[in-house]
DNA sequence: CATTTATGTGTACTGTTTACACAAAGGTAC
DNA sequence: GTACCTTTGTGTAAACAGTACACATAAATG
């Protein structure tokens, strides 16, 4: 089988974290040319398969360890990179603050967070693969548990409406986002508080990742659906 | 930049139609090795554009016309092709009656119509693949009004509602499924009506997609939701 | 014309979503 | 130490959406 085909195949990483109420994205700056900002990510190898490449290159450029992360699209226009055709599986990737912070012992010193609502120029098609993961964090929030992905594994109830209401823009109701929430039966109550300044303690709740994998096998389906 | 990546990178159409009550997948057997049966697709060329290459190879291996299509996932395992490393960019493509005929001026000799649940051995991954394909339609079904488009342009009430039932596997009250997607005013009455053999005849109905678009943009979101 | 088959229609019950306000626990400023 | 500020924690009534359910209508068939 003679095949002349000449496209190269790379991976790159939309990685969203969660700090100052603000949704985040990982971005590190090119080495060549115009230095722009872009997606971690590079070539796939030859004997790995696509997640894989996401972990490694990840690893490689910024020291971070994504604790989900999922494919997102595959992006295959024929200008996307000027120097040769490459085509790009994107993938979606949450961070929690453990591991927010870039570690400097690798390539990471050229990477860096931005606000999400105010990015750097971008190289190749990056913004439009960056709006696809927005897209797609912001609809699948709605009936995928992967809200706790981006909280500290103990969080106050605040930080959990907080973390809705800034990806999905929207004010919520605190009771009615508590009620629905604890409804599922998948949150945890633990027996700390966190004082925070000046205001009530709150109580610190878990995510029950084993209750939640039980209730799905059970045909339990987590929604949210708030007007 | 020099890389040396020795990566082949594929499409592949998991291609579903509607035709006596039964969800059924387009498949094109092999011409070469063990002739087995496979998703239609191939190799992307260097100057076309993912789509262009789905829709390219959908044609000239079965002369079918998908009217609905989008991405489904890329499959990048390492050992999916014994022969040489592929990736392999699958869609999800719907087919109307009018498109279902095979056109025989082409390499569709080769293609034919299997029952979704009654499908022979499958080359590579493939069945895999269709495993993907049939979950995003189940799942796209009940948030997209995508059901319409593997219907004739009119058809009956009880048409859509043995589709729903066909693709969820489960039964639906009539008059609740009836009322439910009235409610949504996307659907058109016409005033023709059709007899097929005892019983009273059946109202055809249109979906109306300019309407859906318009009332889409007014932040209106199709959704069943059936016990 | 009696029987069979498929279409077409309404209502009461139940569960879910929404809107909404005040008490409790702690901090801060005087 | 007390008045005030800030944040957390909690219940209920009204509106809405989903469910369960049965009989009349239109045509074909023998």
């Amino acid at each position: 089988m003679k095949i002349t085909q000449n496209i190269k195949i790379a991976v790159d990483a939309v990685v969203f974290g969660y700090h100052n109420n603000q949704i985040q994205i990982l971005l590190i700056q090119q080495k060549f040319g115009k230095k722009q900002w872009a997606l971690p990510g590079g070539f796939v190898l030859d004997k790995e398969t696509l997640d894989e490449a996401v972990i490694r290159e990840l690893k490689e450029e910024t020291g971070v360890k994504a604790n989900y992360l999922e494919q997102l699209y595959t992006f295959g226009a024929t200008q996307r990179d000027e120097r040769l055709r490459v085509i790009s599986v994107a993938y979606l990737a949450l961070i929690n603050p453990n591991n927010y912070i870039l570690k400097a012992d690798t390539d990471a010193k050229d990477a860096q967070w931005f606000d999400i609502y105010d990015l750097p120029e971008l190289a190749f098609d990056h913004k439009d693969i960056i709006a696809v993961g927005l897209e797609r964090l912001k609809a699948k929030i709605n009936y995928q548990p992967i809200g706790f992905e981006l909280l500290n594994t103990k969080f106050p109830f605040s930080d959990l409406e907080n973390l809705y209401q800034t990806i999905l823009n929207k004010k919520l109701d605190r009771r009615n986002f508590r009620k629905k929430l604890l409804s599922f039966g998948i949150l945890q109550e633990t027996d700390q508080y966190q004082k925070v300044g000046s205001g009530r303690p709150a109580k610190l709740f878990k995510f029950n990742k084993k209750k939640y994998k039980e209730l799905e096998q059970n045909g339990f389906h987590f929604e949210i659906k708030f007007a």
